[in-house]
RNA sequence: GCCCCGGUAGUGUAGCGGCCUAUCAUGAAGCCCUGUCGAGGCUUCGACUCGGGUUCAAAUCCCGACCGGGGCGCCA
């Protein structure tokens, strides 16, 4: 093995009873029984009891091995030498894969020692993770704590099975520019100012999107990354200023050959990581559908409480709150809660009244005047309202969401926007209340059927709904004012309700391009401005290609169950988007400043 | 820019107007202990984020700042 180590701290055994060895690893554990000293040896394998005794202890110089023994503390670095023997009888550890043997200590030496520690890095009883600043701060200490290496082995062995497949489908990794131009589109960005042309900056990349383009262009036809992006927006649970994304792009192809590629690649993952069968094709969902039954472009789809819209049902029926919403062009939609899923239920089997209450109530947090309710009896509808729906009404509503005797049906009525957000909301909502999670395993879905623009509320004009390099189906862009109807070849993909990836078929038509550009607001001139390059490229032979990029951190966090994606990065920022554990950003001295030409306006307040 | 939640020994917590010179655990320092393993026993150390205010009395209530987190906006 190394110089300083025979073996690593998780891997003798009964096997190797009566070896010699010597282990190297940090003292997370230590036991002074007055003589007898345990220390728990761990390094990034395992852990392993060492033990002195100093009447079995055959060691050339004793007094000096007691005395470096007796000045070892928490988290000091040691390395230890001695045979593996069988531990006392009853004094085995079986939670431990080498709780059998133990090391007889012949020698040790202390290689670092460690001030005492600010936090726990052994694992404890109950959870004393120390505040997260704190853990950021001392993140090298973090790092030590066995989740959370394993969360950052984790993390690598995904990215590598995941190269592994794409090397053996011909895609070459290609490392794109990090000092990029920046551009008006998209996120703010990171600028980095340039010393040899004073007064002008480059931009960190938001994603590699044109390079990967111009690498098709190039003739790459495969093309991965596993690239880091920035982005100046401000923080969430699952983001950060820079993040990395499985980036992807592929030549002479179409939608399909991209979608089924993907699937490819995660089946593959799933068969070397768990070892377990991921079925593909992914199943689809069209925005639109998305929109009425989830409530979400980012769908989770691995429970029912799909919302059913009901408001041509109900539109003649006489009750007053239906009507007004209806009368201001409002819908109304109805979520069958089964009986099944119910657990509060009251004698009678029905659902409680104050759970109905508490979800009138979380209605009303969500921008909901409401929430009307009907119960199914074995009689048909019932609740305080049925008597203003005629029967044939109620009997239409049944079918439509086939409700059986014991379920309870909610409805949500107002504006289209407001009802379908709050539906998906409720929809999670009633999921984690009644734990309809609990054992679910993973489903990705295919989000498609995106059009190409939305309108900005703010300025009235279209924005892209992706972004401007999409390829519209057909290659065709409905003229005049129908052009906001225009489809894009574009498709999200979503993992148990997060967007864990987005791509789409680019315009390698330059006039394709051009028109986009166009209909976005941008005359020639802007777009030889910002796009120049891009145009020039499209014009020297493009071929037709498309791909995808996916978000790695945030995969492995859902994979891994934790709750931040800063749990499986190294060296996350916080929300400030501080590094703590180096202090950056900070100021920096008047002469860097004047070297690059830039005068500082922010407060000199130190 | 806005909204919500939180800030008590190194760490995690209890306390939420007077029982607080503040609980418990862990840690650190020291002592005891020859088979533990999240060892055990004894001793010691160590904290109310800051600034105003209310009150006879503030860790506790109010206001503001600061710090941290979650969210909205933002993220083509």
């Amino acid at each position: 093995m190394e110089m300083l180590r025979t073996h690593h701290c998780g891997e003798l055994t009964k096997g190797d009873l009566g070896k010699r060895a010597t282990l190297a690893g940090w003292v997370r554990f230590y036991r002074d029984h007055g003589g007898v000293l345990f220390y728990d040896i761990a390094d990034s394998h395992g852990s392993t009891q060492a033990v002195f005794d100093p009447v079995a202890t055959n060691s050339e110089d004793l007094d000096r091995l007691e005395k470096v023994l007796n000045n070892i503390g928490r988290e000091y670095v040691i390395t230890v030498t001695g045979v593996v023997r069988d531990r006392v009888e009853g004094t085995t550890d079986a939670r431990n894969p080498t709780g059998e043997i133990e090391v007889l200590i012949e020698d040790a030496k202390v290689l670092n020692r460690s001030k005492p520690i600010p936090f726990e890095v052994a694992e404890q009883k109950n959870s004393m993770l120390p505040g997260e600043d704190l853990r950021l701060k001392y993140r090298y200490l973090d790092l030590r704590r066995r989740e959370m290496g394993s969360n950052l082995r984790f993390r690598s062995k995904l990215i590598s099975c995941a190269r592994r497949y794409l090397e053996t489908q011909g895609f070459i990794e290609v490392e794109t520019p990090m000092l990029t131009r920046s551009s008006r589109e998209g996120a703010r960005d990171f600028l980095v100012p340039s010393r040899n042309m004073p007064g002008q900056f480059y931009a960190l990349p938001q994603s590699p999107q044109l390079y990967k383009q111009m690498l098709m262009v190039g003739g790459v036809e495969r093309y991965y990354q596993v690239a880091r992006c920035f982005r100046d927006e401000d923080s969430r649970a699952d983001r950060q200023p820079e993040f990395t994304q499985l980036d992807m792009e592929m030549s002479f192809v179409e939608m399909e050959d991209i979608l089924s590629m993907v699937e490819g690649m995660y089946a593959y993952v799933w068969k070397e990581m768990f070892d377990e069968h991921l079925p593909t094709p992914f199943p689809r969902i069209e925005l639109k559908d998305s929109l009425a039954r989830y409530g979400t472009d980012a769908p989770d789809v691995r429970f029912g409480l799909e919302m059913e819209e009901v408001t041509d049902l109900v539109k003649d029926a006489p009750y007053e709150i239906f009507q007004r919403v209806l009368s201001k062009g409002g819908m109304v939609t109805c979520i069958d809660l089964k009986g099944s899923l119910i657990k509060e239920q009251d004698t009678d089997g029905s659902v409680g009244r104050k759970q109905v209450d508490r979800l009138i109530d979380w209605a009303k947090s969500q921008g909901m005047g409401g929430l009307t309710w009907m119960r199914m009896t074995p009689d048909g509808l019932s609740s305080n309202i049925v008597k203003y729906f005629p029967e044939e009404v109620r009997q239409a509503i049944v079918e439509r969401t086939d409700a059986q005797p014991g379920d309870l049906l909610l409805y949500l009525a107002g504006p289209r926007e407001t009802v379908l957000r709050a539906g998906g909301q409720l929809r999670l909502k009633l999921a984690k209340d009644l734990g309809l999670l609990e054992g679910k395993g993973h489903q990705f879905v295919w989000l498609v059927s995106c059009p190409l623009f939305q309108k900005d509320p703010a300025t009235g004009g279209l924005t892209s709904f992706h972004h401007p390099f999409v390829r519209p189906v057909g290659d065709v862009i409905p003229e005049g004012k129908d052009c906001a109807n225009g489809m894009g070849h574009s498709y999200d993909l979503v993992f148990d309700g997060s967007e864990i990836g987005s791509g789409s078929m680019r315009n390698h038509d330059p006039e394709m391009q051009r028109k986009v550009f166009g209909i976005l607001g941008m005359d020639e001139a802007t777009m030889q401005k910002e796009f120049d390059f891009l145009l020039e490229a499209l014009e020297f032979g493009a071929p037709p290609h498309g791909g995808v990029g996916m978000g790695v951190d945030r995969l492995c966090a859902m994979l891994l169950g934790c709750e931040s994606i800063r749990d499986v990065i190294a060296f996350p920022k916080n929300k400030k988007f501080q590094s703590l554990v180096d202090g950056a950003p900070t100021k920096v001295e008047e002469a860097k400043l004047s070297e690059l030409q830039l005068l500082c306006l922010a407060d000199e307040d130190d």
